[in-house]
DNA sequence: GCCTAAATGGAACTGGAGACCCGTTATGAC
DNA sequence: GTCATAACGGGTCTCCAGTTCCATTTAGGC
């Protein structure tokens, strides 16, 4: 006997999710955070209007599992023997993403959501710090091998080559490309050499 | 004569744009972005909800209005007689004004936007524009004496302290305490002063 | 003070997002 | 295979953001 209160996570369920999911980067790539409602995304996906209104309820809520689903399936780093070219990827890939149309709508919308909602602001938090551990450890080789101060915190050298990135991105406007990210790379070893994210 | 196509900013016009302005702000405090409808703030500005539908449309052409508003009340820059000094002070105004419940909120409306309306962003790139200029003879006067490298891009090393602040408001969600703001003080000096801000 | 047109405001209208009802489908435990 | 129920979906309704129309007010030139 099934108890009251069971999930039911497979088969069609987990279809109407994806489809939904799928349905909403369109959307968003297309119309953008504000010009996006559930109905239209329902109407994409295939599926009932209703359905959407239940699960997510509101766009937010949909862009907060959507975060979720994108936190999942992760990027693998580089390694290419020395910090600075470790970092020189990591601005590489950060700005590339951005600069992607779609990638970039795709975030755009994300951080709305996240300044928004506090459940997406929640999902956004998980999925930069998933993001930014996974960089880490390119950090803390030079830490071991006396490149960097002993102390150096790793997340903020990493958030610190993401930061002037998504500045650029979101404030200033200026252009996104290959020159940014290789000053983002070049200012945060420079900074990380001097000891200013040794801990304190 | 008053020749057809001409404009009336006197008077009634102006009060009227004060009035709508202020009321916004309000509502984008206690409401945030996605929950403002153009007649709540006509209810508030005790306006004609015509009246605000015209002139402005929507409410990203209402934020990018805002925001020209919010370019013209210049914020003086320090004079602490230290390059580290003005920076410091520079990211303290930066971190007050994101953390501030009231100018936070704004700020991230403002932001977001900017994010969905082309006109907004345009006023977004003036707005910072602005400010940066503003800041940027602490940077040349470092340079002038020496202190950091010749050909630094001072308007680079002003946006350097910003950033980390602003990532942490809008997407790590790390606190915005005065830590954070001497960090991006002592690391944007330390990357200056490295020569990772000299033009090539 | 007078006059014209720019600007505002009230009121009625409308389209569509989002809520609701209830019948249908299909999952997963037995 | 059977069954209970979680999950989906079509149809309908409501409400209000945004639009339109027209009367009223007022800025600013003479």
């Amino acid at each position: 006997m099934t108890e009251p209160g069971t999930v039911r996570p497979g088969g069609r369920t987990a279809r109407v999710r994806a489809a939904v999911l799928r349905a909403a980067e369109d959307a968003l790539v297309e119309k953008g955070f504000d010009g996006l409602d559930l109905a239209d995304v329902a109407r994409r996906a295939e599926v009932g209007k209703t359905t959407v209104y239940r699960r997510w309820g509101t766009v937010a809520a949909l862009l907060a599992d959507l975060l979720t689903d994108m936190a999942e399936q992760s990027s693998p780093r580089a390694e290419t023997g020395s910090l600075l070219g470790d970092l020189r990827a990591n601005a590489g890939l950060v700005r590339r993403t951005l600069a992607d149309p779609r990638q970039g709508a795709l975030f755009k919308a994300v951080i709305i959501a996240a300044a928004c909602d506090e459940r997406a602001a929640a999902a956004l938090r998980r999925f930069y710090r998933t993001r930014i551990a996974e960089w880490a450890p390119c950090v803390e080789r030079a830490v071991a091998q006396g490149e960097l101060p002993a102390g150096t915190d790793p997340h903020e050298v990493i958030k610190a080559v993401s930061a002037p990135l998504y500045y650029r991105f979101l404030a200033s406007g200026d252009p996104l490309d290959e020159a940014a990210a290789d000053l983002a790379a070049r200012a945060a070893v420079a900074a990380a050499r001097a000891g200013a994210y040794v801990r304190p």
